[in-house]
DNA sequence: CATATTATGGAACGATCAGTCAACAATAAA
DNA sequence: TTTATTGTTGACTGATCGTTCCATAATATG
């Protein structure tokens, strides 16, 4: 009832977390967002709360349209680790296409705003949390299906890619050129053979 | 000549990279590095520039007295594999050991400030490549002392040791426990096997 | 059409930001 | 002891920060 919003939440939450992942939380200001998502103050507040709470509905809507869409992949029956490989490189290769290199909104606001920032960045690491139990799982099916050795460890291994893939996405933002990437990808895939 | 300052600029610079490690480059204001430097705003724009070049100076300052003297290290000679060991579990160790788990400033820098504070994050990403550089002589070092496989290659390796590290710098900043960590770090490691 | 309800637009708020400046203090050189 | 030079101190600046608020506009309901 009453009057409708002119705008679509979700849409201008997107803006929004174009911006936060292009410069972060600190640096990203209420009028960058406000110009961003061509909205005046009140409907913004309104609609989102604060900073700190448009940051944390952002961190959700990243999650749920960029990572949880592709982590969900790894639960689907057939043969674990092409899957994985193919999941992995695909993260690799979307981390390198985007030409500004801004990495992945979790891992800029975990090393962003840990330890001062105890609360966003502890919801960036319960959603790494869950990354490693995607990878524990597809890994645990892999060994039990016999693509993974009987020596090799899921949870140890779910740990390494997760590490692993946090440190590729600090040296994409580091600069580092796409050939060595995707080659120390290689080499720490090849860890499961 | 003419009146001396009152305070040793390197000790100052120590307590301003505190901060900056601990808060990150936005989130840090003048007011908190004042306070923690215990000088006045005169003192400070005088002996180290505006906000920017400071943090350029502190930033050099880590890397003299907490990177470079470590890397330093991996060029003696003598057995180079345990020697590498040694420098990347003590490079764990030592993270793990700060109660405040502030990580590495590079990596924080890096990830805080690319890509749209380029000349900063640029500068962090010339740190990493120093270190890049050094994982390469001393796994070349390996490599021709028999210490390390034929088969294997030195700049390779080199750039997965960096991944892996930046990648356990996160992975301290998001709160994983120390032992999973460290476990890790050592199925990392083995891939020199 | 009248009324209640919600959205819009923008002025305005106090707080804090990074940075400047000038009066004053302390030392070295003459 | 005088003078030149540098350091210290804190008040001050204009800009920008995140946030609030209210008059106005638009829609749904009765």
């Amino acid at each position: 009832m009453a009057r409708p919003k002119e705008f679509n939440p979700d849409e201008v939450l997107d803006k929004a977390m174009h911006v936060f992942w292009h410069k972060g939380y600190e640096a990203t200001s209420m009028e960058d967002l406000l110009t961003a998502m061509d909205l005046n103050r009140g409907s913004l507040y309104d609609t989102f709360g604060d900073k700190r709470q448009l940051f944390l509905k952002v961190m959700d809507r990243y999650c749920t349209t960029l990572v949880g869409s592709k982590f969900s992949l790894l639960d689907q029956p057939g043969p674990a680790l092409p899957k994985l490989r193919q999941f992995i490189f695909g993260m690799v290769e979307g981390a390198l296409a985007d030409p500004q290199r801004r990495g992945c909104l979790i891992a800029n606001t975990v090393m962003e705003l840990a330890p001062h920032e105890k609360d966003i960045a502890g919801k960036g690491s319960q959603v790494m949390k869950m990354g490693e139990d995607a990878f524990f799982r597809i890994l645990a099916r892999a060994k039990a299906q016999g693509e993974l050795g009987p020596d090799k460890d899921p949870r140890t291994l779910a740990r390494f890619l997760t590490t692993m893939m946090q440190g590729t996405i600090v040296m994409i933002k580091a600069g580092a050129s796409a050939d060595t990437v995707k080659q120390t990808a290689e080499t720490a895939f090849s860890i499961l053979d």
